[in-house]
RNA sequence: GGGCGAUUGGCGCAGUGGCUAGCGCGCCGGCUUUACACGCCGUGGGUCGGGGGUUCGAAUCCCUCAUCGCCUACCA
């Protein structure tokens, strides 16, 4: 047995145990040991960006991983944890092109041109695209790295060209001019799902129109773009607006000076509000879907006075074109009033879809591109409405549903370079989708390439050597569970689902455990710019891996945000350290790990240590079927520090430090079973340290050596005891009441020093009157606990009146103190105690009083009640009769 | 506009009909007690967001109001 080391050093610890593991391949699946008595479990990894670093969210979605993986294997499973990273597409694109620009490599990306770009990420990729896995080991990741994937593989890039194709074939996918999302900053196309909301302060311009077969009528119209006036093909109404029923039909004339001053026809349409504004829109088909769906219905001319590029054409007129659209608000604004058309600006609070990447107003526009119609959407909602598809908790399933509900077609063409380009080729009318390119001169690959999500979806299966039907997959899909965060619900999750149906024909995981948002401990949202987010990194580096794991997993509890504060990840640092602290004791003891238990030789304290024990276990598995770590790791931290080390050992040491070797032996026998399945339960969470504990203490030669190394990682899960083991070691309910009674008179003798301020380390004489015959051990514990000199046993100790007494169902436990006490501060103390000892006595009483709860509540309730109040009258005559005490003293 | 969630001691949380509402951190007081000051011992501190209802009994169930957060949405 090694000797444990005084202080514990994480750094060395956690870098020499992942690289034991790592060498004896304790992280690798294999489907051939797949089998009824080893049934497979398997995760895949939501593929963080190639070129990201870890920051907490992945810390706590990984070491949730971590954790179910790591327990799989404990309880004897064949576990596949498939690591990898995603392409990112524009993230990744933004990046690089920044870094290049920076470098003077180049002023825009048309600089470089396609290919010289592509190779410039792929360089960037093959240099830092390992950064993030490293700092997966570091944080304690058992994936199986010799399956780590990329979702621009090789293999990956054809599984999603054939889906492409697939898809294509069956109708699926099509092409076709829609209104769109588009980034003016990125120049590409976006789903509806890369745009985000955010209230903006904007103003809104109330300006009017002449009706031009009625001159003297204007309009009023309200707008938040007035730059777009030069693109209004017509002016909308609600066909029950009684104000302008009689103007429908006719027509009217835009104020701004453009070339084409066409009439605009005036409308009616059903999805005016006629509470807003002055209840008549302005329509811009060109610019705004709703209005693009309006000119739709009406046959409206779409004219687009706006650039890719988010600046003004010639067709927004000679005073706008070429400025940059909210520019051409301003002058737009400006040019209203000059004309004498603006009526009034008011302040106005809206909501503009920002791109989720370049964070700039999206801009709706009509763009030629490629769309897909989900397939498999009816098994996908059924799954999860039937409960074959978990989601923890609960409740997003309910979001999913609603976003199933109302499926829009997705937009999956990015005008962007990297990326996997669409396998569609064109020459002149022709087209071509395919996996190769057609035969014959002339054809053209289109530009496009796909959304990165489109890639992704197909992640649980692709990176498990899809198409081929791989022993992988038949073994390890479906996957057991997926860790990710509500945010990409729709993004990634959904997809997933409907991609597992259409081309598995099965679900692609049972169960979906959704994180909660890691925010700061104000409850905000962290972010570069606040510079509220701690790197992971110095964290491990300052407090260790496990104590990070630890003292996350502690404040995660399942379905809320976690606030994230250091003092967390201290707390677990500190909470390492007493482990560290108790398994050195232990060792301090010396004696053998094997010591047998002898049944006859077990203490109140051991049995009911065991018995803890066999709760803990409980508590902790039946926390992790919920997947509530919270609870497991408060379990854990009760169990480990108020139980086994405030009062375990502490009363061992009673045995310790006595001269009776068996005695010793059978505690230190009990100490290392305990101890040895504590390691155990807790290694999920803390792998680094239980596992140098598990070989410090000599745990490691009880292992049978199946996996080519001696490793807590495949220790069995403990079980809760059998009964014949409880009967065996007499394990039953009475040692609670006993060990109870004992730590609740501990307790309060210790109390009994506050009195005359008795300091702890001064060794006093207690006296002990039993309530029944207390074994000689009971007495010696107690006398330790309490730091006492003597703890004497008089069953006929006649106390002189009013000598400060402590009281448990073991008897009295009194500390004669001889005039040491503070007379008026007991006094007060003990007048404040009466106080609530009435206020409980006067509830009881008026519960018993009751002859509705007399008559109706069962029982043991009406017996409970009874006791309690007996309980308290008694203590209510004891504080009285130490008042008059004080009175005489 | 719709939906979801939250509201319990200074802070973070547990507690879904019945013991005196718990826990961690913090606060306060005392301790170099033969593992650990990253520690030990102990004390305070809450009319469970407001109001109403159901019940013998409500933090817990129902209604309502308030505040906060998240998601969702083509009010320009």
């Amino acid at each position: 047995m090694a000797e444990i080391p005084k202080a514990y050093e994480p750094q060395a610890v956690e870098t020499k145990w992942y690289s034991f593991w790592e060498e004896h391949e304790c992280f690798t699946a294999d489907p051939e040991r797949v089998s009824e008595a080893r049934p497979a479990y398997s995760i895949v990894i939501p593929p963080p960006n190639v070129t990201g670093v870890l920051h907490m969210g992945h810390v706590l979605n990984n070491t949730i991983q971590d954790i179910l993986a790591r327990k799989a294997r404990m309880d004897g499973k064949e576990v596949l944890w498939l690591p990898g990273t995603d392409h990112a597409g524009i993230a990744t694109q933004n990046v690089v092109e920044r870094a290049l620009r920076k470098e003077g490599v180049m002023k825009h990306r048309d600089d470089l041109g396609r290919e010289k770009l592509l190779e410039h990420i792929w360089e960037w990729k093959e240099k830092h695209g390992g950064i993030i896995i490293d700092q997966l080991k570091k944080l304690g990741a058992s994936c199986d790295w010799s399956r780590l994937r990329f979702t621009m593989d090789e293999n990956y890039t054809k599984c999603v060209q054939r889906v492409f194709v697939d898809l294509y074939k069956k109708g699926l996918i099509y092409r076709g001019k829609r209104m769109v999302n588009w980034c003016p900053k990125s120049l590409t196309a976006l789903s509806d799902e890369e745009v985000i909301m955010k209230e903006q302060n904007s103003q809104l311009f109330y300006f009017k129109v002449q009706v031009v077969e009625e001159p003297d009528t204007w309009l009023e119209i309200a707008t938040t773009r007035p730059e777009t006036i030069p693109g209004d093909s017509g002016i909308a109404v609600n066909p029950n607006d009684p104000r302008y029923a009689n103007l429908i039909g006719k027509h009217a004339v835009r104020p701004l000076p453009v070339e084409n001053q066409a009439h605009l026809p005036i409308v009616a349409d059903e999805h005016i509000d006629i509470e807003f504004g002055t209840g008549v829109l302005k329509v811009t088909p060109a610019h705004d879907k709703a209005d693009f769906e309006i000119g739709q219905r009406h046959k409206l001319e779409v004219i687009d006075v706006i650039n890719a590029n988010g600046k003004m054409n010639e067709l927004a007129g000679a005073d706008l074109d070429g400025l940059d659209r909210f520019e051409a608000r301003k002058v737009a604004t400006a040019k209203l009033e000059e004309m004498g058309a603006l009526i009034k600006a008011e302040d106005y609070k809206n909501n503009v879809g920002f791109s989720e990447r370049a964070d700039v107003p999206i801009e709706p526009r009509l763009s030629e591109q490629w769309f897909l119609k989900y397939p498999s959407q009816e098994q996908s909602r059924e799954c999860v409405a039937n409960g074959a598809l978990k989601f923890y908790p609960e409740r997003w399933s309910k979001t999913y549903d609603y976003w199933m509900d109302g499926l829009q077609d997705w937009c999956i063409s990015r005008q962007l370079w990297w990326g996997h380009r669409i396998p569609v080729w064109y020459r002149g009318e022709e087209i071509h989708c395919g996996l190769e390119a057609p035969e014959g001169d002339g054809w053209e690959q289109d530009p496009d390439v796909l959304d990165t999500w489109c890639s992704s979806w197909l992640w649980p299966f692709a990176t498990m050597g899809w198409p081929g039907d791989t022993e992988t997959l038949k073994k390890f899909y479906p996957t057991t569970d997926l860790v990710t965060g509500p945010d990409i619900i729709f993004f990634w999750v959904a997809r997933m689902i409907m991609a597992g149906y259409e081309y598995k024909g099965d679900l692609p995981f049972r169960n979906v455990y959704f994180t909660g948002i890691v925010r700061d401990k104000k409850g905000r949202k962290m972010s570069k710019s606040l510079g509220n987010s701690p790197d992971p990194l110095e964290l491990i580096e300052q407090y260790s891996a496990d104590a990070l794991r630890f003292g996350t997993m502690r404040s995660a509890p399942l379905g809320a945000d976690v606030l994230f504060d250091e003092k967390d990840v201290e707390l677990g640092r500190n909470f390492c350290n007493k482990l560290w602290n108790a398994c050195r004791f232990r060792q301090m003891q010396g004696g053998e790990t094997e010591g047998e238990i002898d049944p006859t030789l077990l203490t109140s304290d051991d049995r009911w240590i065991l018995r803890r024990l066999d709760q803990a276990i409980t508590e902790v598995t039946d926390a992790f079927a919920a997947y509530r770590f919270t609870d497991a790791t408060a379990t854990l931290y009760r169990f480990f520090w108020s139980e086994f080390c405030d009062w375990y050992v502490e009363s061992c040491k009673a045995t310790f430090f006595s001269e009776d070797a068996a005695r010793k032996a059978n505690v230190l026998a009990v100490f290392d079973f305990v101890t040895g399945h504590t390691l155990r339960l807790f290694h999920p969470f803390m792998p680094f340290i239980t596992e140098e504990l598990w070989h410090g203490l000599g745990f490691s030669a009880e292992m049978p050596d199946d996996q080519g190394g001696q490793t807590i990682m495949t220790a069995h899960w403990p079980k809760s005891f059998q009964d014949d083991f409880k009967e065996h070691y007499a394990l039953d309910e009475t040692i609670d009441d006993l060990v109870a009674a004992k730590h609740e008179l501990v307790t309060a003798g210790r109390n009994l020093r506050g009195i005359g301020n008795i300091p702890f380390a001064k060794k006093i004489d207690y006296i002990i009157k039993p309530a029944a015959k207390l074994d000689a051990y009971e007495v010696e514990v107690i006398q330790s606990l309490l730091n006492a000199e003597s703890l004497k046993v008089d069953a006929d100790y006649a106390p002189r009146k009013g000598t400060p007494v402590a009281r448990s169902a073991l008897g009295e436990l009194y500390l004669p103190l001889d005039g040491l006490i503070d007379v008026d501060a007991e006094k007060v103390r003990l007048e404040k105690q009466l106080e609530k000892i009435a206020s409980e006595i006067q509830k009881a009483d008026a519960k018993l009083n009751n002859p509705k709860f007399t008559e109706r509540a069962p029982e043991e309730v009406l017996q409970e009640a009874k006791d309690r109040l007996a309980e308290w009258q008694q203590k209510e005559q004891q504080t009285r009769e130490a008042i008059e005490y004080l009175a005489d003293a």
